[in-house]
RNA sequence: GCGCCCGUAGCUCAGAGGAUAGAGUGUUGGCCUCCGAAGCCAAAGGUCGUGGGUUCGACUCCCGCCGGGCGCGCCA
C-alpha cells in the first residue's frame, strides 16, 4: 500500500484495517472502521475496536478476529506492528523512523500543515453574529463571532470553499425604534421636552448619533414636534403601542427626512459594528440585507412558491404557512392581518436565496435562545422543496457574564451590556478569541469579567502563545538558518518525549479535520493547550542547544515543527502567533 | 404544561458505546549559576445528579425522577 495520500493518518490506517478484513468477514457488512487514539499510552499510537463489533455476527471470539486481521494487515511505510490487546482490541504502533519525521513533514508543509481535502471544495456559507444594527455588540455576539470565524476558517483549511456572510436586519421594527431613538435624543439636544420612553434605545451611542446630526443639520429636524405634539401619542395605554404612536409622529412631522435619519442611524450602526468585528479579527464576504429580500421581490416570491405549493392558508386575516406540516409543532404567520410580512417571511426568502446561490452546505451559528425556530425554517425549506438537511443550525448558547461574583443583567434597550468593544480592550483580542472558543459551542459559558480583566496573565491562550515564543527564543539563541531545519536528520531523536511530541504533531492533521466535521472549534483550542503542555514539559526536561550537531539540529528541527503547528493553530483561531511576549 | 439543551474533581470545563474517566484553575510541597519560571515536577482531589433498562461492555444509548438554563407572539 502506497504512502498516505492524506495527512489525516487515520484515514490510512482504517484502509489497512480494510484491506485486512475482506478475507476474513466476506459477506459481512462492512462495519465502520474506526482508528482512534488510545488514551493508555501504552496501547499503541492508535486502537481499532472494530473485532470487538465483529464477534456477534462472525459468531467468534474477538480476540481471534483480531488476531486473523492483524495477520492480514498489509505493508504500509507508517505502521511498525499491530497487536491484539485487552478484550479484543488492535494496537497499532507507527514506525520510529515515520514520527521521527513528522518534524520534517510539518516544516516542509509549513503553514499548509494541517490543511486537507476533506471538503473536496464543497461550497459552504457560515452565517454568523448577525445582530441587528441597533446598538453596539456585546460579548453574547462576541462568542458568536468567535465561533463562526474560527469554524469558518476551520472548514477552509479542512478543503472547503467558505463564504462568511452577516444578515443585517435592517427592514424591521427594531430600526423604526432606533430612528425614533435618535430623533428623540436630537430633539432634546434642541432644548425640547421630547419624551423618551423606557422601552426606546436607552444607550449612549444613540446621543452620540443625535448629536452628530444635530451638529450637522441644527435644529432643522425639529418641525413642529413640540411638547403637545407628544400628548395623543403618550395616551396610548400600552408600552409597545406608544412606542408605534410615537414613530408614526415621527413619520408624519419628518415626513420624507425621517428616512435620512432611519438610514444615517442604521449606517452609523453597520459601520460602527464591522469596524468592532474587524478589530476583533472577524471578516466577512458578504453584508446581507434583509431589505433587499423585499426590493428583489424574493420575500414574494418565497410565498408565492409556498402559495402554489399548497402550504398557505388565511385565517383571521392572516396568512399562515402549514409548519406544522414540516414538523413544526403549529403553523406561524408570514404575513399579519395588516398586510405586514413577519421576520418568519423574510427569513424563508433569505433562506431561499442561500440556496438558490449555490451553496452546498450551509451552516447558520445562531443563539440558541432561537432554537425554537429552526423546525419552522426547516419545514420552510422542505416545503420549498430544497433538502432541509443542507442546513445546519449550529446553536451557540449566550455568554452569561459575572461581575463581582453576579449576574450582570443584559438589555440592548436598556442599555445594560458590557460591549464586545470594552471586553477586547480590558482582555485583549488574542485573549478574549481563544477565551470563547475554549467551551463547546452548545455550553453555557460564565465569563467572569474580573477573572478575566485582572488576571488574563492566566488565560490559557498565554500558555499556548509562550510556547510559540519559546520556540521563537531558542531558534534566535542557535543563530542558524530555520529554512536548513527542513533537511535536519531526524532519526536520532529517541527520548520518549520527543517521539511524543513528534506523534503529538501527527494528530493535528486529524483535528483539524474532527473540528470541521463537528463544527467544533474548541477540539483545536484544547489541543494547542495540550501540544504547548507536551511542548514545555519536553523544554524543561532537555537542552535543545547541545553541542553535537546532527542532534542538536534535529532538536531544532522538532522545535520549529511545534512553533509551526502552534502558528497554524492559532491562525485558525484567530489568535497571534507572538515572537516575543 | 409542552419542547430543546445541560448536571463529570472545591471552581470552570473536555470526553459521547470500549482498556486504569482527563485538563485548566485552586490547595500542598519541590525546581532558575544552565536555550525565556507567563514554565516544569510531584502530591491531593470522583458513587460521572439519581433510579431503572438495553449491551460482552454505559460517563456515553433508552425511560422515569430531581436540579439548572432557554424557548413556546399576527415580536424581531
Amino acid at each position: 500500500m502506497a504512502a498516505p495520500e492524506s495527512q489525516d493518518l487515520r484515514a490510512h490506517l482504517a484502509a489497512l484495517i480494510r484491506d485486512a478484513l475482506e478475507p476474513i468477514a466476506p459477506g459481512l457488512p462492512a462495519p465502520s472502521v474506526v482508528v482512534e487514539r488510545p488514551r493508555q499510552a501504552g496501547h499503541g499510537d492508535y486502537a481499532c475496536n472494530v473485532a470487538l463489533q465483529l464477534a456477534r455476527p462472525m459468531k467468534s471470539a474477538p480476540r481471534e478476529i483480531a488476531a486473523r486481521i492483524v495477520a492480514g494487515l498489509p505493508q504500509s511505510p507508517c505502521l511498525e506492528r499491530a497487536e491484539v490487546a485487552g478484550a479484543g482490541f488492535i494496537n497499532l504502533f507507527l514506525k520510529r523512523a515515520f514520527k521521527q519525521q513528522a518534524a520534517v513533514r510539518v516544516l516542509q508543509a509549513g503553514p499548509g500543515y494541517g490543511t486537507s481535502a476533506l471538503g473536496r471544495g464543497k461550497r459552504v456559507q457560515v452565517e454568523f453574529v448577525s445582530a441587528n444594527p441597533t446598538g453596539p455588540l456585546h460579548v453574547g455576539h462576541g462568542r458568536g463571532a468567535a465561533y463562526g470565524a474560527s469554524l469558518a476558517n476551520i472548514l477552509a483549511a479542512a478543503g472547503f470553499e467558505v463564504t462568511r456572510e452577516y444578515y443585517v436586519n435592517d427592514a424591521g421594527r427594531q430600526m423604526d425604534i432606533l430612528a425614533l431613538s435618535t430623533w428623540l435624543r436630537y430633539l432634546e439636544l434642541c432644548g425640547l421636552q421630547a419624551p423618551f420612553p423606557e422601552n426606546a434605545y436607552q444607550g449612549d451611542y444613540v446621543r452620540a448619533m443625535a448629536r452628530t446630526i444635530h451638529s450637522e443639520h441644527g435644529a432643522r429636524f425639529v418641525r413642529g414636534a413640540t411638547p403637545d405634539a407628544f400628548a395623543p401619542a403618550l395616551a396610548e395605554p400600552d408600552a409597545e403601542a406608544r412606542l408605534d404612536a410615537l414613530i408614526a409622529l415621527a413619520k408624519e412631522k419628518l415626513g420624507g427626512d425621517y428616512q435620512y435619519i432611519h438610514d444615517f442611524a442604521l449606517n452609523e450602526q453597520l459601520e460602527d459594528c464591522r469596524n468592532d468585528l474587524e478589530e476583533f479579527g472577524v471578516t466577512f464576504d458578504h453584508w446581507f440585507s434583509e431589505r433587499s429580500l423585499y426590493e428583489t421581490g424574493l420575500v414574494e416570491r418565497a410565498l408565492r412558491r409556498l402559495e402554489e405549493r399548497g402550504h398557505l392558508y388565511v385565517q383571521d386575516g392572516a396568512r399562515w404557512f402549514r409548519s406544522s406540516r414540516f414538523g413544526d409543532e403549529k403553523d406561524r404567520v408570514v404575513q399579519r392581518e395588516n398586510g405586514q410580512y413577519t421576520y418568519f417571511a423574510s427569513d424563508i426568502a433569505y433562506h431561499l436565496n442561500k440556496f438558490e446561490r449555490g451553496f452546498e452546505l450551509i451552516v447558520d451559528v445562531w443563539g440558541a435562545d432561537h432554537h425554537g425556530y429552526v423546525p419552522r425554517v426547516k419545514g420552510a425549506l422542505a416545503a420549498l422543496g430544497l433538502d432541509p438537511a443542507l442546513l445546519t443550525v449550529a446553536l451557540v448558547q449566550f455568554a452569561v457574564l459575572y461581575r463581582n461574583g453576579q449576574k450582570v443583567p443584559m438589555s440592548t434597550r436598556a442599555g445594560e451590556f458590557v460591549t464586545l468593544r470594552e471586553l477586547r480592550r480590558e482582555v485583549g483580542r488574542d485573549a478574549a478569541r481563544f477565551f470563547y472558543v475554549l467551551r463547546k459551542a452548545d455550553q453555557h459559558l460564565d465569563f467572569d469579567l474580573d477573572l478575566a480583566k485582572s488576571q488574563s496573565n492566566e488565560n490559557p491562550v498565554y500558555y499556548v502563545q509562550y510556547a510559540h515564543a519559546r520556540v521563537c527564543s531558542v531558534l534566535e539563541q542557535w543563530g542558524g538558518d530555520p529554512a536548513r531545519l527542513p533537511g535536519a536528520d531526524t532519526s536520532v531523536l529517541a527520548l520518549d518525549q520527543e517521539l511524543a511530541l513528534a506523534s503529538r504533531l501527527i494528530e493535528y492533521p486529524e483535528v483539524v479535520e474532527d473540528a470541521a466535521r463537528d463544527l467544533a472549534p474548541h477540539l483545536v483550542a484544547f489541543y494547542l493547550r495540550e501540544l504547548a503542555a507536551e511542548f514545555h514539559s519536553y523544554y524543561n526536561a532537555t537542552r535543545i542547544l547541545v553541542e553535537e550537531e546532527g542532534l542538536r539540529h534535529a532538536r531544532l528541527a522538532l522545535c520549529a515543527a511545534v512553533r509551526q503547528v502552534l502558528a497554524n493553530g492559532l491562525a485558525l483561531l484567530g489568535v497571534s502567533a507572538p515572537r516575543k511576549m
